[in-house]
DNA sequence: CATATATATATCAAAATGATATATATACAG
DNA sequence: CTGTATATATATCATTTTGATATATATATG
């Protein structure tokens, strides 16, 4: 999926600045997606261009000024667009894979090249890591209006309880089985 | 993790050539990570520059030349090395976060732009592909001697049932959950 | 007999990352 | 009270990676 229908996505639920977008990449999405501010900032600068949004700058005293894009009717026709193209394309291409890299899972591939005690150390503080994800995510408290107006939306409800149950199975799976890794 | 790295880590496994560490990619490794050609080509001829690797050319009649890549005890050597800072700055770091990128998740978030027809057709063609994949998973039968290799790994047997457990779970979620989606 | 797929390496424009620069406010430990 | 770290906020850019394409042939399939 091209960054601009992305972006525009994002902008859907709401007006945000670059920096949000990049902070839900951080919190909320950190499970599916993940774009950089090299490619963020611009994107948003790319569909300024082609007035797909429009762009109101907050004046923040000896801050740099806060840039709040919203989508546009022309924004708003573009990502329908696209998200069709996308869609077909992805069921025609049959390949419903996705791209995943985990550092984690290579270090216990290749753990026959390291200790034991190495081994050991990467999967308890795995272990504790998943349980703080857990818990985040399961996180109902308040948010920042930008985060809460993608958490409430019904698809981003089912991602997060998928994200969860994977999380949860993944937990299990290592729990149980970190034994067989040792020698 | 850094491309020599990965690719001295399959090659520490058995010799192989660059479209059989590609294959690997696809096939048993598809779950956890993936690198394109233009990136395994040129980092063998880096690996073969700094003598990390030895190379047989198996001369085919009327196909290229196969180029079979071997690891050097000098390869071994850095391998080892750079796992242990893989590994170091892995457990410093904090963060044991995957790098997931999801079409499909992208195209089920923005969903509220998308029909009805296509968001089912998108949920059903995802649980028949997942579906496959768990048998590709659960496969026992004969494989190549090259991803043979890697499939008889005791970390490689964890990562596969990891995999499948994750799948698994992400199956039952979808199908348990997809009314959720409709309006 | 045409077409698609598999084997096999190589290259490259376009895209993305990861790091760094800039500027300031706030919190927090010593 | 002072240094250090973290958060807010945008921007840029060298390096890396992707995804596509080129080349060449064998085999399977309709």
């Amino acid at each position: 999926m091209q960054t601009d229908t992305i972006c525009l996505g994002l902008l859907s639920t709401g007006p945000k600045s670059g920096y949000e977008i990049k902070q839900i990449f951080e919190g909320p999405l950190s499970d599916i997606y993940s774009l950089s501010y090299g490619t963020i900032y611009p994107t948003l600068n790319k569909l300024m261009d082609g007035k797909f949004v429009t762009c109101k700058q907050h004046a923040q005293d000896k801050k740099p000024d806060k840039k709040v894009y919203t989508i546009s009717k022309k924004g708003l026709i573009l990502l329908k667009e696209n998200l069709i193209i996308d869609a077909t394309n992805y069921l025609r291409s049959g390949n419903f894979g996705d791209q995943v890299k985990s550092e984690f899972l290579l270090l216990i591939l290749f753990s026959k090249n390291l200790s034991h005690e190495i081994i050991d150390t990467i999967l308890s503080q795995r272990v504790s890591f998943i349980k703080q994800k857990l818990e985040l995510i399961k996180y109902e408290g308040p948010l920042t209006p930008e985060l809460d107006s993608i958490r409430n939306e019904k698809a981003s409800k089912f991602i997060r309880g998928l994200a969860a149950e994977l999380i949860e199975a993944g937990l299990k799976y290592i729990e149980k089985n970190k034994r067989k890794l040792g020698k």
